[in-house]
RNA sequence: GGGUGAUUAGCUCAGUGGUUUAGAGUGCUUCGUUGACAUCGAAGAGGUCGCUGGUUCAAUUCCAGCAUCACCCACCA
């Protein structure tokens, strides 16, 4: 054994050697009659390689499944990769824009194939990179979100929705980014403090005597006023519900009516109502049957409804209406305004609230036959405890957010993604939902006149579905009933909403149980200030690079040690050089063990009554570590063994060994003693530091078959 | 506006269902090169566990309030 643990000598090897014994999949593992245990793994983006806070679901996926296999369970761990339909699409846009190309100049299938060729690139690079990371799951079972079986899966999801008329095409406000020219759903949008101006801005009734002043952030909106709203209990306005006032920019006249929603408080207490363009105005429009004058079109800019401010963009077009509004001597005044502005999560482009038809999931809708909703169903399980969510307290901010919850829109204006099955009807203007078959007449007027969706699904539908699409379409037709519901949902708190909501909602629905027992949110991996980690930062530690410097061991401890659930840390190269010391030390420990088990024979030798209490204390640790390993207290386990290993094992027992090794009377005791503790602390160790122990653990004389030929399926404890 | 979390050693963080000297890594100081390891060993310095009250025989830990920071949610235009 060399002097110094060298992890590029033995990282691969040790892999290959897993991989060829098959016992990655559940099925080829020595017990068969193991209880199963499965993880799915979160599909990492196939548009980039992983980063080092992406090493943190892989270590701590890999110890859960590490450590269950070891128990003897069927252990699956299933991978797979996402296609990530809109953040694909700008990564993928970006690439061309550095190459001087646009999206935009080709067309749309033959976008799709290179986004589809660069795709695969990537799933080949993070595949390689989860195994440099030693991640023990089942290849022969890899999924992507694009796979003919998984979109078919989707498609039936979308169909039985359709059927239970919990999903709808409507012309909605939605969230739109005119940059990107796609809608968003809630979620997607990014709130953030804007200073900007409130205008009073007095509309004039018929009769010139009488007016009203109405306070807006969006005077450039004043073309689509339809009404001005005033609550009913406000007595300043009482007289003037019922007139008319003439709206200041395109003079049209509107109603005053009155609405509860109207906050008497703020501003001067009257609302302009623009339906098409903000969504509480909407709300009230349909109450009071009103008209939506959609003045702004899908490019960002004002339309000839305006007036005025025809083809402008938004920001032209509020400096004119301010301009002409004081021109009119209609701005009756000004304040600093400082407000939440919903910007696109992804280019900061502020998010307008746009009348648009869109396709949207009824979340809150109550099923006939349960009388429960889509939410109903995932707050349930979770209020019974039969989905546990660790951290417990993120558990509050689930049923809060699920409170709030409003009905998802699911397409987007995208061309990465899978398409929509449905068409709607130019004569009758209604949509609806086929998969199967040609479609060529309007299923409710027969018309011909029929047009395919060109919308794709949000990426979080198809995620969404993630646990059981993969094991309904595995190659293995036992899969599903062997494995769903899984054991364990592994992920960052930041897509708790995003994805494991709607993995919630989405698999009881579809498969009448919970898609996970557990909800496992790790902390986010963050950069020495406190930022996010992120390509477009710059910030990302490529975990390959610092692996091939510190090994893989040194890595996968780094980020388990003081990594707690739903808590964020951050990570310093020091931190991993301690680690890379760690695995040498086991290392050397260990090889000092062998090179002193030469003439050893394996059999257990009458113990001293100090060598008793060792083995008393060891017993201690075991159970510590499969209590914390039980409860998923990762940092405290890894922490333990660490301890232990190093300052009792190596620093102490091995010292007092040292001595009665060279006494010929106490070597056999002393071997025993030695060995037993090695063998054991290696398979503590084995699931947080699975390369460095496999490779001593291949070189440890086999006494007749009581140890396992590859520690991976060695029995733990 | 509503909510959640954090505040513990110079730094990064654990932990405590209430009870002797509160932990780790890293950093720092002193000593040590006897064949497992200098990616090491031995010894040591370093914390009124954010503030103020309450419950208690006993609180860093439970409760309330406050302060500061961070984050999440939200249709006050």
């Amino acid at each position: 054994m060399d002097k110094i643990y060298e992890p590029q000598k033995t990282e691969q090897k040790i892999y290959r050697l897993w991989k060829k014994s098959g016992y990655f999949n559940p099925y080829k593992l020595p017990n068969k009659k193991g209880e199963p245990f499965c993880i799915i793994m979160p599909p990492p983006n196939a548009n980039a390689p992983l980063h080092i806070g992406q090493g943190v679901f892989v270590t701590l996926q890999d110890i859960m499944i590490r450590y269950q296999r070891m128990k003897g369970k069927k252990t699956l761990w299933l991978p797979g990769t996402d296609h990530a339909g809109f953040e694909t699409q700008v990564v993928f846009e970006k690439k061309l824009k550095k190459e001087g190309k646009s999206g935009l100049d080709m067309l749309r299938d033959e976008f799709y194939k290179a986004v589809w060729e660069y795709t695969q690139k990537n799933r080949k690079v993070a595949r390689k990179q989860l195994e440099q990371l030693g991640a023990s799951c089942d290849w022969s079972r890899e999924k992507f979100t694009l796979d003919k079986d998984i979109q078919k899966v989707v498609y039936q999801t979308l169909e039985r929705l359709w059927k239970d008329k919990l999903l709808y095409r409507g012309k909605r406000i939605v969230n739109y980014c005119p940059k990107h020219k796609t809608a968003f759903s809630d979620l997607e949008v990014k709130y953030k403090e804007e200073k900007g101006k409130l205008y009073f801005v007095k509309y004039k009734c018929r009769d010139k005597n009488k007016s009203i002043i109405v306070a807006t952030t969006r005077p450039e909106t004043i073309p689509g006023d339809v009404a001005i709203a005033v609550n009913p209990k406000d007595k300043r306005y009482k007289e003037l519900v019922g007139e008319s006032v003439i709206e200041p920019i395109t003079k049209r006249e509107v109603p005053i009516i009155s609405d509860e929603a109207v906050d008497i408080d703020f501003g001067t207490g009257a609302l302009k109502i623009t339906p098409a363009h903000d969504s509480l105005d909407f709300e009230i429009g349909q109450r009071h049957n009103l008209e939506a004058r959609e003045t702004l079109g899908f490019d960002g800019h004002f339309n000839e409804l305006a007036g005025p401010l025809a083809g402008l963009n938004i920001v032209d077009a509020r400096k004119k209406s301010v301009d002409i509004l004081r021109k009119n001597k209609a701005l009756v005044k000004e304040e600093d305004y400082t407000h939440e502005v919903g910007h696109c999560y992804k280019c900061e482009t502020v998010i307008e609230p746009i009348l648009m038809n869109q396709w949207f999931v009824a979340v809150t809708k109550l099923l006939p036959e349960t009388k429960k909703s889509l939410r109903d169903l995932a707050v349930d399980v979770v209020k019974n405890k039969k989905i546990k969510i660790i951290p417990k307290h993120f558990e509050k901010v689930f049923f809060h957010w699920m409170k709030n919850i409003k009905d998802w829109n699911i397409s987007r204006q995208i061309r990465w993604g899978i398409p929509i099955p449905a068409y709607y009807c130019d004569d009758c203007g209604k949509s609806f939902i086929k998969i199967k078959g040609k479609v060529s007449n309007c299923i409710y007027c027969k018309s011909r006149n029929i047009k395919g969706d060109p919308d794709v699904l949000d990426t979080w539908f198809s995620s969404g579905q993630w646990p059981f699409a993969t094991l309904l379409t595995s190659k293995n037709k036992k899969d599903f009933k062997t494995f769903y519901p899984t054991d364990v949902m592994e992920t960052g708190w930041d897509i708790l909403f995003f994805w494991v909501a709607r993995m919630i909602m989405l698999g009881i629905y579809c498969t009448g149980k919970i898609p996970f027992k557990t909800v496992y949110l790790h902390g986010l991996v963050r950069d020495k200030d406190r930022q996010k980690m992120s390509k477009s930062k710059g910030n990302v530690i490529d975990p390959l690079v610092i692996a091939k410097i510190y090994g893989t061991d040194a890595v996968r401890m780094t980020l388990i040690i003081g990594n707690t659930a739903g808590s964020d840390f951050i990570i310093s190269e020091e931190k991993i050089k301690g680690y890379r010391n760690f695995a040498n030390k086991i290392w050397n420990a260990s090889r000092f063990v062998l090179m002193n088990l030469e003439d050893f024979d394996g059999k257990k030798s009458a113990l001293t009554a100090q060598d008793k209490k060792l083995f008393k204390n060891l017993e201690i640790i075991k159970k510590k570590m499969t209590h914390h390993l039980d409860n998923f207290h990762f940092s405290l386990a890894g922490e333990l063994i660490y301890h232990y290993f190093w300052h009792t094992f190596a620093d102490k027992i091995i010292e007092e060994m040292k001595n009665r090794i060279r006494d010929d009377k106490d070597k056999k005791q002393a071997q025993y003693v030695l060995y037993k503790i090695l063998t054991d602390c290696l398979k503590m160790l084995h699931p947080f530091m699975p390369f460095v122990t496999e490779e001593i653990w291949q070189k440890i004389p086999q006494y007749k078959g009581k140890m396992a030929d590859l520690l991976i399926i060695e029995k733990w404890l």
